[in-house]
DNA sequence: TTAAAACATCGACTTTTGTCATCGTTTGCT
DNA sequence: AGCAAACGATGACAAAAGTCGATGTTTTAA
């Protein structure tokens, strides 16, 4: 599981890392159930996880209990409010566990630890923030530019992955269409 | 116009800050016209802006030649696409002046230089990414769970300057909404 | 100042998207 | 294995959003 890591912050940051083992160390393995949840809107998100196997779904409530989900977030990559992580402030997003997974927790005086001995450790925050800042940019300009046929296009041409592994269910609401639509409109196809 | 920067600094990290009469001189003034483009697509962006006075707007074109705005910037505040910038790839996004506008601008050299120079700068940095994430998030938030009629709303309630401000076409373009559409959903209010 | 261009609004119509109820299938749980 | 719950597909209908053409107004630029 620390492996899968390891591997990640070797990939970007090479292999001269000081203190890489130490580092390692701070993070904190967490298991969590398909469905469960890691951060409920209203609460301070206090950890930074990166996740080694399984998914994730960000998402809102809308005004009728819908959920719209701003983001899925699979094995290999880093996940979080960090808005709320940042700040201290309380969530506005949930965040659960599509499917049963496994999580490398950090929490903030281990991360600002971290940022501080491990001066590379600084870029890796960086390069989370522009990650999520890239994949939010690109997310809006699809989204106010493409239709419903054409977000599902789309998904299937860039994530095919996320269209077998998620429910229908889910899918739709990550492109922001009705499930009934979604259903139809895939048939269609 | 350098002043509006100087404040703009001043109010975030405070009035101790060493050289920042050096870091003000890295910024050089540009005066754009209304229409006039500073980033086209396809472009590396090579700057940060600073907007002293006036209004961007950043945008993607569809397939059909409209644009679909990502955002409306006024002055005090930053504007570039850090994607591009940060990477030197070529931009998705183009950028043009709303209205003529005096900016500041910075250049990666001097960006990079200053990080270095000035310890808190690096700060702005983080600052500027961080709150341009926020906005994105909010605004794919805003924008999947509500429909035309709510959008309007929503602008209405915490952007109303921008209602005024802006051209009914361009607001439509931000809210993702058909002209014809907003022009008749902001008559039945 | 004035002609051309861009803008805003509106009615009539089309297309897209959403809603609801139903029904068969799959999945999860004990 | 067996039951309940969730899921996925679909038809009929309703509501929302988009398109187009016409018209009067405002801006822009020479």
């Amino acid at each position: 599981m620390i492996d899968t890591l390891r591997n990640h912050i070797v990939k970007r940051l090479g292999n001269d890392i000081e203190n890489l083992e130490i580092v390692l160390a701070s993070f904190k393995p967490i298991m969590v159930k398909r469905n469960e949840h890691i951060l409920r809107s209203g609460e301070v998100c206090k950890y930074v996880y990166f996740i080694a196997k399984g998914c994730l779904q960000v998402y809102v409530h809308d005004k009728d209990m819908n959920d719209t989900t701003r983001d899925i977030v699979i094995e290999d990559n880093w996940c979080s409010e960090l808005i709320s992580f940042g700040s201290g402030q309380a969530a506005t997003e949930s965040i659960k566990a599509v499917e049963s997974s496994e999580l490398l927790a950090i929490d903030r005086r281990n991360f600002q630890n971290m940022m501080e001995q491990v001066p590379q450790f600084d870029k890796v925050y960086k390069q989370i923030l522009e990650a999520s800042y890239a994949n939010s940019v690109y997310r809006i300009n699809t989204f106010v530019s493409l239709n419903a046929l054409e977000r599902i296009q789309w998904l299937m041409e860039y994530r095919p992955d996320l269209m077998t592994r998620l429910s229908s269910k889910l899918i739709a609401s990550y492109l922001g269409i009705n499930k009934d639509v979604f259903s139809r409109l895939k048939a269609q196809l």
